[in-house]
DNA sequence: CCCCTCTACGACGTTTCGTAGTAGATACTA
DNA sequence: TAGTATCTACTACGAAACGTCGTAGAGGGG
């Protein structure tokens, strides 16, 4: 599922909000940097549910978006995608892990072995 | 650069073969499986071509195509673009890895750091 | 000289995305 | 209660990407 530019930077909005916004508040956080009207932030935020990357919940009157995923799973999630597309996902992996600087990847595992 | 379905199976063709294949040879291989027109197998290797995801080679009147990258470095590539993208990379790739069956990981490791 | 094979180029319908307006429901306010 | 502000729902439109082909034209082979 490929975000457009702007639903990223929604989506950016979002998870860096750590809460639940409203329409109007991912509006004004964008509007800071850009000039959106209201509605192409409510279509956006819209399409975004139907795709299933945010969840509406009803709180009060408006809407609250929340993301479906936090940015580390969605990232990883398109990573893993890649990956079992492959024909040969072994070599594909081992390309990959190639390229990586040698301390990310370590730390990265050290990350992921003490999350468990 | 994200490919679409028929370009994907089109490559999918190409790294296949192993070797340059011309227009023809293509629509050959894929007619096993789908009734496409020769035309149709044409325009898609001319647009990968002008995406730079394959390269043109004149060789008698036809010419030959075959893939800029193998499919490994393609798929790591996508990878390491959805990585890069992301906020903060090292959660994203300890998310990543912690995904991964740990014997895949192992063995990519052992892989990728016996080629250099 | 004619035919076959290729490529170049254009075309068309569909989907996705950025962008936004309007209509209708709902609620607050004077 | 009438008016105003706020939200969502629905519709729309243009650009770009893609799948899908057709036609025209060039160049070699018989």
């Amino acid at each position: 599922m490929a975000l457009g530019d702007l639903e990223r930077e929604v989506m950016t909005q979002l998870w860096g909000a750590g809460e639940p916004l409203t329409v109007r508040q991912v509006h004004e956080r964008l509007s800071r940097q850009r000039d959106l009207a209201y509605t192409t932030v409510m279509t956006v935020l819209d399409r975004l549910a139907k795709k299933g990357v945010v969840t509406q919940q009803k709180a009060d009157r408006a809407y609250r978006y929340v993301p479906a995923q936090t940015r580390e799973e969605m990232t990883a999630s398109v990573m893993l995608d890649a990956l079992t597309a492959s024909d040969d996902q072994d070599a594909a992996l081992a390309y990959f892990v190639g390229q990586l600087p040698p301390d990310a990847l370590a730390a990265a595992i050290a990350a992921a072995t003490k999350r468990k």
